[in-house]
DNA sequence: TTGGTTGCTGTTATATTATTACGTTTCAGA
DNA sequence: TCTGAAACGTAATAATATAACAGCAACCAA
């Protein structure tokens, strides 16, 4: 196998970490990069994306139309939601994860990355880890088959530290 | 990267390959596969599998609804497609797919394999590749960030020999 | 500053995928 | 042949997502 380029040890996301610290760097991050690039991350894009960042937990899109009713006192339809995740998943802000029809928030926003996600089946945390390597070899073997690559999708459940 | 256990060329379910032979093994296998289970592999379910082996493509629940009409000319509700979809995913003659919300047959129901899929974004063919060595890669790194792993989906979308 | 254009949001309706709950039939084994 | 479990039928509904169109706000050029 590759030499793993992933740090071998329980991700943050696992630990008992000020996540408030997370929320605000996300936040800050997705301003700066919405800027450099002319994209307006309006109040309800910031928004959505803060309330994914609510925890580590992929959240699907009619909870979050049901925590903004909460802070709102006012109800958002489906379209305005989904508009606001689509946007969010073009910028590379949030990901989509398709086994569960949730989204989370992004680590690593600004570069163009390949990832995979370790997902706890009991508490729902879902952990972004690098997969260049893995990508890689994903692409040559796809290639040697006469494909020719544009998006991969890997998603591994199981148990985390803290649930097993 | 591992040794790669792929063999590099263009997969069967891209060539102008005798179809119809893919469709009567995956039925035998399965038939035999059950007997030996003691799995009881009705009317339905087999209708369904053979529905499932049309083509190489995946196949949503209500597709294979409607066609499921086509052929009895008798509607069958989605409970009934569900449960024998459930069974053949239990018996692995069938995989799910995330990314598409679709079904698609095994092409070896008889071992405990590990795999993953080549889907082509234009003609919706899916290929299973075996994903030994990169699973078990995968496996060692979750396991070195605390995680015990369960399950793995890795679903890779672009353009197959024929589309691009 | 105005007017036009573009992009964002609101709203209604509906599509698509999947499950719950309960009743009926079928079938293998006693 | 009876019986219990498994399979299937049926009606209702949940969960996720999109289409189509209207109104509004922000930006830009004149």
């Amino acid at each position: 196998m590759p030499k793993s380029s992933t740090v071998n040890k329980t991700p943050i996301a696992c630990t008992d970490h000020n996540h408030e610290h997370c929320i605000e760097e996300a936040l800050i991050k997705a301003e700066q990069l919405c800027a450099k690039r002319g994209a307006r991350l309006t109040a309800l894009r910031r928004n959505v994306l803060r309330l994914i960042w609510k925890n580590h937990a992929p959240l699907g899109a009619y909870d979050l139309m049901d925590m903004l009713a909460e802070e709102d006192t006012r109800r958002v339809a489906p379209p305005t939601v989904y508009r606001s995740l689509e946007f969010l998943l073009d910028q590379g802000l949030i990901h989509r994860i398709n086994s569960l029809n949730a989204y989370v928030g992004c680590h690593s926003p600004s570069d163009d990355h390949e990832e995979y996600f370790l997902i706890c089946r009991e508490c729902g945390v879902a952990v972004e880890v690098p997969a260049k390597e893995i990508s890689r070899a994903i692409d040559k073997n796809a290639e040697a088959m006469g494909f020719t690559i544009e998006t991969q999708t890997l998603e591994v459940v199981g148990l985390c530290p803290n649930c097993k």
